[in-house]
Formats: structure tokens, C-alpha cells, sequence
DNA sequence: TATTGTTATACTCTATAACTATA
DNA sequence: TATAGTTATAGAGTATAACAATA
């Protein structure tokens, strides 16, 4: 029989903001395994399928920039999108330097249902709040990100 | 001269509760690291600290499931705060299998300042919103964690 | 000169698995 | 046998710096 685990004790933790908000952040990375379980994607891959897919043809670097990483982790990120055959770079005539970048059809299809699975997922997770609580929710930490 | 950046479109990330979540998770991050100029410390070693500090002669096996992470993650978290001086392990007379955990005097000198420095510019930072809107997001944050 | 993509490299964080000593 | 700590190892993720091609 196992002793029960001595009651932990945590400061003010649950007064800092940034202790709450990581908790929430990580019930929501929880939440995203489980609306994508079986696919083999990441909350930041899914956000930067959804960026390409918004603004066809931008380049690695204005993917960086939206992702907020280095060119080099755009980079990682595209060949990691293109082996799966979602995501291609196409020349660009207006400058030689950068590619283009676009979901292929696979990747606007796998797109499609992962935003199905997300939101539906999501709906669940935001369950938890009543609907006029979650309105609250998303004005404040827009305000915070802000 | 550069050229004005092409808009970017974000589709529907700003309804995804989990990519808002993230964001703000991330400027909570980026308020941590503002507060704590100087010294060598993060979010997690912070968090460790505090939890030591109330729970004086907890285990690593505790302390692990305290911040979420394997025993080997306690074990590397334990030996960077010794080495620095801040922690110490000392013998557990009723189970010599595991240490018990206490913060060094100069550990709690270091905390007692940087909670000082934490909750100050967590007042910063959550000055972006009023009294009563961050009561409410603190509210809906747990209810969501929970 | 500046920018884009690329490559090499390194650092942090974390997880797993195997080992040891104690229980 | 089960548990605590330890160690080795590996995999993400990310940052920096240097380089070639192009602007």
C-alpha cells in the first residue's frame, strides 16, 4: 500500500500571472494532443500550415517572423512541411533570393480536417467556461498580449 | 529604403483559445525575464525555489512531480541549484534512499529578492488590466486549468 | 551594402531506459 | 518487489554565426 504523498504546499505561485497563464497554456498544448491524436503535428506546425495557407506565396523569412523564430528555424520548418508533401517553395520571378511558399493539395486537405479536429477539440476544452466567460477571457489576454 | 511588409493574415488563430493562450503565456515569459535582468534564473528554477522553500525537506521525486517532469529532470534542476549555491540535499534519517531538500541561506536571500522583483513586475505587467478584469482572468484561468 | 536562404553548430529542456542502493 | 536517485543517451526546439546568391 502506498503512503499517501505529503500535502505540497505553493506559495503565492497562484498569485503570479505568469505561473497561471503557463498552467492554462499547457492545458491547452494537453488540449491540442488530444484534438490531433494519431497526426503527426505540433501546435506550431499547425499555426504555420494556417499562416500559409492565409497568405499564399509569403516567404521563409515573413514565416519567421509570424512564428517569431529565427530564419533558420523557418527554415527547419518548411523541409519538415515539404517532405510531408504539405507544404512546397515555388521561385518567385519578382526575387530570385527567396521561395514562395504554398500548401500543396495534401496539405490543404490535412489542413481542412485538422481545423475541424482543433476547433471541435477546442470547443470542448473552452467547455469548461460558460460562453460569456469565455468572450471575457479571450478580450483580457488579448489585452495582455497586447 | 524597405519595402512596407506585406500584410500577413492570421485566419482564425485569435479564436483558438490555446494559440491566445500561448501568446500570452509568452509576453508572460518576456515579463519574467524584464523583472529577473541580471540574475540567472527562469520561470522553472523560480518556481523550484518557491516550492523548496515551502515544502523544506521535500523529496526530488516530489519536487519533479511538483513542476511536472521526470525524476531526471529534478535531478539536473537540483544539481544547478546547488552548484550555484542556492540548494542543498541532505540526508533523510527515515529513508536513505532520497534526500530532503532544503534552500541554502543564501537560496532564501536570493528568493526573498526575487519574489520581490517577480511580484512587482508581475504588477507591471498585469497593469495592462484593471483590479477587477484581472481578478476575473485569474478566476477563469484556474477554472480552465483545473 | 543589405537581404534570403542555407548550413553548421551549440545550448536548453525534456523523456526514456538501465543501473544501484535502499525499502 | 517497488521506489529514489543517478547516469547515459537521444530527441525536440531554438539561437547564432558564417557563407553564397541575389538585390
Amino acid at each position: 500500500m502506498k503512503r499517501p504523498a505529503r500535502q505540497l504546499y505553493y506559495d503565492d505561485l497562484h498569485e503570479h500571472l505568469g505561473y497561471v497563464l503557463r498552467r492554462a497554456q499547457l492545458a491547452g498544448f494537453e488540449a491540442f494532443r488530444q484534438a490531433t491524436h494519431g497526426v503527426d503535428i505540433s501546435p506550431a506546425r499547425y499555426t504555420a500550415m494556417v499562416i500559409v495557407h492565409a497568405n499564399p506565396g509569403l516567404t521563409q523569412s515573413a514565416l519567421g517572423a509570424a512564428l517569431g523564430t529565427a530564419r533558420s528555424g523557418a527554415m527547419t520548418m518548411v523541409d519538415w512541411l515539404e517532405d510531408r508533401g504539405l507544404a512546397e517553395r515555388r521561385n518567385r520571378p519578382e526575387d530570385a533570393r527567396s521561395w514562395g511558399l504554398f500548401l500543396t493539395p495534401r496539405g490543404e486537405t490535412q489542413l481542412r480536417d485538422l481545423k475541424r479536429r482543433v476547433r471541435a477539440n477546442d470547443a470542448r476544452f473552452a467547455g469548461r467556461l460558460a460562453p460569456s466567460e469565455l468572450a471575457t477571457l479571450r478580450k483580457l489576454l488579448d489585452k495582455l498580449s497586447g
